[in-house]
DNA sequence: AACGGGTTCAACCGCCATCAT
DNA sequence: TATGATGGCGGTTGAACCCGT
């Protein structure tokens, strides 16, 4: 079955809005929200297609949306996070209050990449000097392939500490976030500050030691074979770990949808790495 | 000032997942 | 269960802008 395109109908506008049409988009959706995104422009008199509507609304005229350059901070964040889950952008933006997936999605294509491909060179360099005389140090990282940047595959990989070869990107402050993000946070979002102290924080960690635990392919495996009962005895594991104080850290392990529930992973990924750093200073 | 190449980013396209019927 | 409608997502495009010559 082949569906026909959605602004098939002639007479649907196309290409840039007008402040005009932002207007009447705000104002409507001001007044009666957006239950229907289909049937919104007819009646709020758009000679548009509901996915532009929606499109504009959420990229561009949502009230929350922040404007304006990128932090180095959030350029941190999104490069972690593109390491752990890959080209999700909609998963990394609801991360980083205020910023949509396709501004995250520009920014990675248009710097974040370029970035990391540099570093990533100079690290080589680097490092294939360094690796006639010393013994690698493997570290605990999710990531695409290095060998291959777009490659979308969520496979942990064992890696060469490409990640110490950014020192320049880990080198803002992870305290400088108490300014950051904090006046526009949805409930949707209300998590994501925190998310980006761990995020900055475990970079930084990572960045700053030495010392961390080979995980090698039967790791996971073994985790995303388990059976309930481990997957039970790791959330126990996981619960114990949490501050006192969080009372709703289990429930962030949700046991259903395991393979969508990205929360999951990502805090099973952040908390995995604190541990190794502990055990490895056992 | 004019031109050309590179960069940026808003917008579109096509596919997929979900939901209602 | 099958089908169509809808929303959401990631990839791609192209106009606008920037910058060096």
């Amino acid at each position: 079955m082949v569906r026909a395109p959605c602004c098939e109908k002639m007479g649907l506008k196309k290409g840039p809005w007008t402040p005009e049409e932002d207007q009447i988009l705000i104002n409507y959706i001001k007044l009666y929200g957006h239950g229907n995104w289909r049937a919104l422009p007819k009646q709020a008199g758009l000679l548009r297609c509901g996915k532009s509507c929606r499109l504009r609304w959420t990229n561009y005229l949502r009230p929350d949306i922040k404007r304006g350059n990128f932090t180095r901070e959030e350029e941190e964040t999104i490069i972690n996070l593109h390491e752990m889950l890959g080209n999700r952008w909609s998963a990394i933006a609801a991360r980083l209050p205020g910023r949509t997936d396709n501004e995250i999605k520009n920014v990675w294509h248009t710097h974040l990449k370029k970035r990391l491909k540099q570093n990533h060179n100079r690290h080589h360099q680097h490092h294939s000097k360094k690796q006639q005389v010393t013994t690698p140090v493997n570290h605990m990282m999710i990531r695409s392939s290095s060998e291959n940047p777009d490659n979308q595959s969520y496979r942990p990989v064992l890696s060469s500490p490409q990640q110490e070869s950014s020192s320049d990107m880990s080198s803002s402050s992870v305290t400088d976030n108490s300014n950051n993000n904090n006046n526009n946070s949805s409930s949707s979002s209300g998590c994501s500050n925190t998310n980006t102290n761990i995020i900055n924080a475990r970079m930084k960690m990572e960045s700053s030691s030495e010392n961390f635990v080979e995980i090698d392919d039967n790791f996971w495996s073994e985790v995303l074979s388990a059976d309930s009962s481990a997957v039970d005895a790791a959330f126990d594991a996981l619960a114990k770990m949490e501050e006192p104080s969080s009372t709703t850290a289990v429930n962030a392990f949700s046991y259903s949808n395991l393979q969508d529930n990205m929360d999951f992973w990502y805090n099973l990924f952040t908390r995995s790495s604190g541990e190794s750093l502990e055990l490895a200073d056992i």
